[in-house]
DNA sequence: TTTTGGACGAAATTTCAGAAACGGTCGAAA
DNA sequence: TTTCGACCGTTTCTGAAATTTCGTCCAAAA
């Protein structure tokens, strides 16, 4: 029984490990499964005994994708101890990886654009899973005293801002080289996220004051 | 002279105008040549008179319009006196801009989205005076000592990384309507941008010291 | 029974020639 | 100087035939 079940997860780890070397290097509308089973040196239906079809395969291989990031994102931060640092931690490996995906052939870099949609629905889900790490972090920096008070409604809208602001980044242009070029910058982004940027000199507003939902 | 000057900007005007109502309601690509003359009721080839090409025409209007925001823009940070409540202004009217952006006919839309490339590299050049606009009202910020003092290339850095966290906001998905939806969510950014998130408990690192560019 | 391969049908995609539409030019006319 | 219709080369559309590709099915192997 369990024997089988292993063989089963095998098979199934082998589809999807071909399939994305495959679609990584043609794209996925220029694979067809056919391809796929004769990397695998397999039959066809054979892919169709273990997955529905071909959108399911490749769903698959951007969902085990995302979760590996997902996964080293955790890890980085799980490193840090301050919430400062595991927010710095956080910032660097998104930046990281958005360079790796800048090294992607042309071919399935141009793909993605095209079908940017799509795309993005699948990302939806791992968005809700980003704000809820970035409100960890902030909410273990309010529990330590590190970070001041927020409204629970605040946090979200918080993180929130924070995930989609990273989607400027995925875009293909010029000036965001200069941000993502760099450890530096992310650094320097949380440095003014957390310590802010007003100077000594005069307060500009309430300093001690917590922010509040202004309904 | 001047009669024939102010006639020729008058002709300009009047095909732009009509253009832009024309491209707005079809798009570009569905827009030709004779429609722009014939809601003009002139010949086609008068277009060509005033302008070089068709792409030319569109530029001018997407350029217009950009102009126009940046006014928008301009005049919202006038009436704000403190840098942050600039800070406030700029990002107040970019998002009830997101919001016109919006609205527009599906058509058009969709068509921003093909053509994602194009508009990007449209927008480049106004995606630099943001950076400036920012970037003065951060110096004048660090000026007044309202905020803390700031390399540089640091401040740069952080212009830029502002206006590209931006385009975030510009692409179509679920998440982000939280946060363009309400001026709440801008104004608090700010809020934490200036003041930081950093708590009275324990300062998470070096509280006076200036940020500096590593290298 | 579980797993595989190849034959097969339906649907989508590509191909390609001819037709239509479009951007852009030019010389004449107002 | 400004406008216009006729015209040219290219691109885009159309529709039908050919090909590819997804997904199913059943017989055979393990």
């Amino acid at each position: 029984m369990e024997g089988q079940i292993n063989k089963d997860e095998l098979m199934v780890r082998d589809i999807l490990s071909t399939a994305k070397k495959l679609f990584a290097q043609h794209g996925l509308k220029k694979t067809t499964m056919e391809d796929i089973a004769n990397a695998l040196g397999k039959g066809k239906s054979t892919l169709y005994y273990y997955f529905p079809g071909k959108t399911e395969i490749f769903e698959a291989v951007v969902d085990e994708e995302m979760r590996n990031l997902l996964r080293f994102t955790r890890q980085a931060i799980n490193l840090a101890t301050t919430a400062k640092d595991k927010l710095k931690a956080y910032f660097r490996t998104r930046v990281s990886l958005m360079e790796k995906l800048q090294n992607l052939s042309i071919v399935v870099y141009e793909e993605i654009f095209n079908h940017i949609g799509t795309i993005l629905k699948l990302k939806q889900k791992h968005d809700e899973i980003q704000i809820d790490i970035i409100k960890e972090i902030i909410k273990g920096g309010i529990q330590s005293g590190e970070f001041k008070e927020l409204v629970e409604k605040d946090m979200e809208l918080f993180s929130c801002a924070l995930v989609v602001a990273f989607r400027g980044l995925e875009l293909p242009i010029p000036v965001s080289k200069m941000v993502r070029s760099c450890d530096h910058g992310a650094d320097l982004l949380v440095d003014i996220m957390v310590d802010g940027m007003a100077g000594n000199g005069l307060k500009s507003g309430f300093g001690q004051k917590k922010y509040m939902a202004t309904t």
